[in-house]
DNA sequence: GCGACTTTGTGCATTCGTTCACAAGTGGCT
DNA sequence: AGCCACTTGTGAACGAATGCACAAAGTCGC
């Protein structure tokens, strides 16, 4: 029964086809190519440009007027060939033998994000990660306004948590839809996420951040991005016996109880 | 100067060279080819054999004994080519004609991912996100016991969260060392995040994840993971604006005010 | 035992992303 | 005015990851 796909972030993997109908063209054989179809920004490169967008912003607080991308592309722990290549496609804003001004790029990286807009967000699943997120002044100030809660526990449902009252979970589609709410985090127990995403979706909500550790299943214009915190653990962990095997010349993985690991 | 580098999951990248040295192999012309130098496994594999291991320890909770591809596939939110793929960088663990069993697929998946010995983790930072994280039970039920918890707040330091005692920062070094944490969380203010880093790194972890949103600097025999909620917001926005860009037949972006996107 | 059917495992083409390396601009200095 | 040092922007080569499609390998019913 084909079920539904979706579920757009993998971890660490770029899926293709966002929207499937659409983007691909199959047979785009004679037919008039009327404009370049909005040059696509390669997904891997998006993230990459919040990342600059820190930390420009934190340069222009220290007052750094100009830098080049050599230094920008240090900050910001990549190569700075990428580092180009991720400004290039959102055009040529560097002047050759100087660099870049700080304030420019910051425009235009925010403006290609969608940040001259503030984004709603909804937090469902008041616990003890639902708490941290709806407390944290990171989203607010970064155009990332928290106007919703949701919980299903009575107890919670109506008092407030970072100044915002905590509505029931019934109410998700309503309140969703009045307060315009246009990015859905979900911090329930694994097992109620499936149903809260629903809900979200039914809502109106097109952008999801997953932090429960289920594959939630959702339309396909619905977006999610998904947190997982015992992935990245695992990943991890993988390296880390990679490593160990790599170094096991003489075998006897098991007898190597000293933990210590290269101490430097 | 070269600055450091580092920095392993950028995020939804998948970058390319684990240790530099020791993995890729320029020159292996005649030499005698003792064995086939455990076949690298794709980065994002990796990653989807973590999400596929969860969902088949679902599955077995459910009493589910075997399963084909195209099951497995479905709930892990992949493809199911994708899926055949990515298992047989582990091996050949499944029966033509029938599907795979999924307790072998367990066993294999963690034998690969080196959940079969536990990792030690520490957390460093017990404010908001440092208490749901040192509260949550997901990762010592999952084989990443947290061993211990630092803040510098001497307010903070002896109190005991979730069990275990808070220390002091400035013992980092000396208690990752005697408790042998492989993993390392930053859970601190952006400010902190470097000199917090340093120290694990001095006291041997070689793993860390990072919440805090500054861009680390380390020596090259460490990876970085970062979990960074601002840049999977920026992410969504980014598509958001995308998406309303391409319906932009007739102009008036801001003039699209009722803010449901297809109920569905 | 045999043939029909199912599902794996993988070679191959393709698409996506990274890196190299250099021509083309820019500003400053003489 | 001309030259030089510097830095961007990008074409092109490379490499990684994805998805297709099918042969190989197995099961099941008879
Ligand atoms: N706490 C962490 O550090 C951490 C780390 C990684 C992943 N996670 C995941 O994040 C999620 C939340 O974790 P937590 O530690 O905050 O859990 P928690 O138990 O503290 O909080 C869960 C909250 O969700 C609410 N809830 C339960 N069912 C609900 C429903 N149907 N609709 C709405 N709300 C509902 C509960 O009332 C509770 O307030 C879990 O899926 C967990 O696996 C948490
Ligand atoms: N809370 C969230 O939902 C959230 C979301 C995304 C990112 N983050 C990031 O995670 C980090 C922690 O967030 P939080 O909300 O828990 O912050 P918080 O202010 O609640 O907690 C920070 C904790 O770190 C401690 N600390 C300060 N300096 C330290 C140092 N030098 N060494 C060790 N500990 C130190 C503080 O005493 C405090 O306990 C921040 O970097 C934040 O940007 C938080």
């Amino acid at each position: 029964m084909a079920a539904a796909r979706g579920q757009r972030g993998g971890d660490r993997d770029v899926p293709a086809a966002p929207n499937a109908a659409e983007v691909t063209m199959p047979i785009p054989p004679i037919s008039d190519a009327p404009m370049q179809r909005a040059r696509a920004i390669p997904e891997a490169a998006v993230a990459r440009l919040a990342v600059y967008l820190r930390v420009l912003s934190g340069m222009a607080e220290q007052g750094i007027v100009t830098l080049s991308s050599e230094e920008l592309a240090a900050a910001a722990g990549v190569n700075s060939a990428k580092l180009r290549k991720d400004l290039s496609y959102i055009g040529s804003y560097g002047t050759r033998g100087v660099g870049y001004e700080v304030s420019v790029l910051v425009d235009q990286i925010e403006r290609i994000l969608g940040l001259t807009r503030s984004h709603s967000v909804a937090v469902v699943g008041i616990g003890n990660l639902g708490h941290a997120l709806a407390n944290y002044g990171g989203f607010p100030s970064r155009g990332f306004p928290v106007a919703a809660l949701f919980d299903v526990d009575p107890d919670l449902v109506g008092v407030p948590v970072g100044g915002l009252p905590v509505s029931h979970i019934d109410d998700i589609p309503r309140i969703c839809t009045e307060r315009e709410i246009s990015i859905g985090v979900i911090a329930t127990p694994p097992a109620a996420a499936q149903a809260v995403c629903d809900r979200l979706v039914a809502g109106g909500v097109a952008s999801i951040v997953n932090f429960a550790p289920v594959v939630l299943q959702v339309p396909d214009h619905v977006e999610v991005r998904k947190v997982d915190l015992a992935v990245e653990l695992q990943i991890l962990s993988f390296h880390v016996a990679r490593r160990a095997d790599s170094m096991n010349v003489n075998g006897s993985a098991l007898g190597n109880v000293d933990g210590v690991v290269i101490g430097r």
